[in-house]
DNA sequence: AGCGTATTTGCAACTTAATCTCAATTTCAG
DNA sequence: CTGAAATTGAGATTAAGTTGCAAATACGCT
């Protein structure tokens, strides 16, 4: 479970376990799919227990270490993240029409660059893969 | 030449063609590989044309609606762009120890990628593909 | 359970990249 | 050449994210 994990990271770097952490963590683990460190810290003033943005981002960072939480992209209205808990790896497709994201997976592409790594002499540990386009309902929206 | 195609792109929209975008474009064509746009700023004001920091940003984003230069990441510190005429389509391994940054290109990875997104129905136009992990210099440094 | 201390919190000030405002200047079609 | 429309530069502004610091809190130790 997340949360232990989370305890277990924060225990192994001598911090500490606060409210406010968990806070955070419930919260980002209650969103379904992708989210901004905005709006992640506008449901967390409406949530039983609140905290502070200082709080927020600071718990966001502690959570990319920890490997619970991904960054995804940077829009241009700041970065994306999403938990990656429970949550296999995949791409993204993004409509630069109506900015939907779309999910996907392909082993023979996680192959491909896994080969085209080792051409190149590169230890490869993660990576991000983003294709831009037109999704499905905005190709056929454009008369 | 590159010049030529800005030209007719500002033509084309009723734009002007002013000395500082000129100057702009030029230092962008001089500079081999990856840049920062407060990189390219300091760069023009040292140059024979300056241009001011407002000026430079507005011409990068004319060039990138151009299809000259594209934005290839989003740093922390800031967005990096490259220029893409006479230089074609490639993908980065970036390493997370030292900072360099490796260009390739895979063909077999393209296509692959195409068929993906026609299983997917989505119409896509461009991709980023980011590897991170460690270089070969870097994994021999690693004792 | 209570103590002591190192960590954390929240607030507001700050940082940094990038955009915007607007008066003055420049481009360029006619 | 002329004048309308676009562009420029300087500085103000915006927005995301970070930081300093005093007060609050977690938690190992006894």
């Amino acid at each position: 479970m997340e949360s232990k994990i989370f305890r277990d990271f924060l225990i192994q770097r001598g911090l500490k376990l606060t409210k406010e952490r968990m806070a955070v963590l419930n919260q980002i683990f209650s969103i379904h799919g992708h989210f901004e460190p905005e709006h992640l810290y506008l449901n967390i003033r409406n949530s039983e227990i609140k905290a502070s943005r200082a709080s927020v981002y600071r718990t966001l960072n502690l959570l990319v270490e920890s490997g619970l939480v991904e960054r995804i992209s940077r829009s241009d209205k700041g970065n994306v993240y999403e938990h990656t808990y429970g949550h296999s790896h995949h791409d993204h497709m993004i409509c630069t029409t109506c900015g939907v994201v779309i999910e996907f997976f392909s082993e023979s592409l996680e192959e491909l660059q896994k080969m085209i790594c080792t051409e190149y002499h590169f230890a490869g540990t993660t990576h991000t893969l983003e294709i831009r386009g037109k999704c499905r309902t905005c190709q056929k929206r454009k008369k």
